[in-house]
DNA sequence: AGCGAATTGTCTACGGGATAGACACTCCGC
DNA sequence: GCGGAGTGTCTATCCCGTAGACAATTCGCT
């Protein structure tokens, strides 16, 4: 059973983010449409074959890079928190709100939004990706309880979220990463009582 | 003869830029003296062995650094001119001018000098160097031809545009690459008439 | 439309660089 | 003076990246 070639090895997953670096800075030189395998591996410094080894065309690596960095943000996302303890919007403060962090760290990548010919899928997934987190991993409690439809109120604030972030980065982040969060945090207290993390 | 074993090859070589790229962020995570080989080959996903097969320690490649970057910088600077041929600063330009877009191009590495505890040689050497091209690649001619002890006149020059380098860096190159560049020029014509790039 | 250049996708054989692991040693915090 | 972390060196193994060829397709240009 360990005749099969291993599908991942630190080697394997080195030259892959080489090649998504590579390809995120291509985009916002040339657009994705103009980017070329060549233009890739000559970049990365690869060899045209590896590229192959690694990816059948630049569809598979736009791909990979995206849907890596979207998972990445599901999985920083709830670091903070401990799983089934409520949390008072009240109390919140910047170290526990690392969503923004991990966009901030990865700012080459999500830098791509404010290009036109970007990233594939990229503004379609990023909002449902931060919609999928609302979802999948929170719990809300409204302010007096205010009943609501909890899904609505899951899609209006995580929407609500994504614009703020749009805006924060297309302003090239001029805005400080903490001055941001309070901003979000003060916005979050106007509706939102508590919220739990309920799992990964 | 070349049974030698290759001192350099794109692999090679490329493993040095990762490490090198390494190095530069983790200096300002952490500052350099707390940076240790281990850091270094965990941050770029390489072996500890790999590491040692290229540099002795983090000395050695710290130098490799800074001489790679300094080097690259004389080489980038002659590239718009023509040998020999007489540049009017009265008709100088963006374009013409990519010492200062090479270093906007490598402003992660050039970032180093905000840091206290930086890169060895770094803050001694970059003016160094400036001087270096000023010396080796250029000739000069005052305004009005007046006389002037030209070895003190590049030497001058130099540390006066360093001056405004290093002020550009350190308020986070808020100033536009191409507004610095207008502001150096117009400060070049105040005394300068006309250069010659001579050589490489 | 039609030519030549550039890129693509696939394949092969080769070898060099990356790997894991062990070892003795130094250094430093507790 | 103990334990942990990092250092520098060394092995043996082998996987991944390499160069090169190839036909097919697309692109840029007139």
């Amino acid at each position: 059973m360990n005749s099969d070639k291993a599908a991942t090895s630190p080697r394997r997953d080195r030259t892959n983010d080489h090649l998504k670096s590579a390809l995120t800075k291509l985009i916002k030189e040339k657009g994705f449409h103009a980017v070329t395998v060549k233009d890739i591996v000559d970049y990365a410094a690869y060899n045209r074959s590896t590229f192959y080894a690694h990816y059948q065309d630049k569809f598979e690596l736009a791909e990979d890079l995206l849907t890596s960095m979207l998972h990445g943000l599901e999985i920083a996302v709830g670091q903070p928190y401990v799983t089934g303890q409520k949390v008072y919007t009240e109390k919140l403060n910047v170290p526990s709100f690392n969503i923004v962090a991990y966009i901030y760290e990865h700012r080459d990548f999500f830098e791509l939004i404010k290009y036109g010919d970007t990233l594939p899928g990229l503004l379609a997934e990023f909002p449902q990706t931060i919609l999928k987190i609302y979802r999948e991993q929170f719990t809300f409690e409204t302010i007096n309880n205010i009943p609501v439809n909890m899904d609505y109120f899951k899609r209006y604030t995580a929407y609500g979220f994504y614009g703020l972030v749009l805006n924060w980065i297309r302003q090239d982040f001029k805005e400080s990463k903490e001055a941001f969060i309070h901003e979000v945090i003060d916005l979050t207290k106007t509706h939102m009582y508590s919220f739990k993390y309920v799992g990964k």
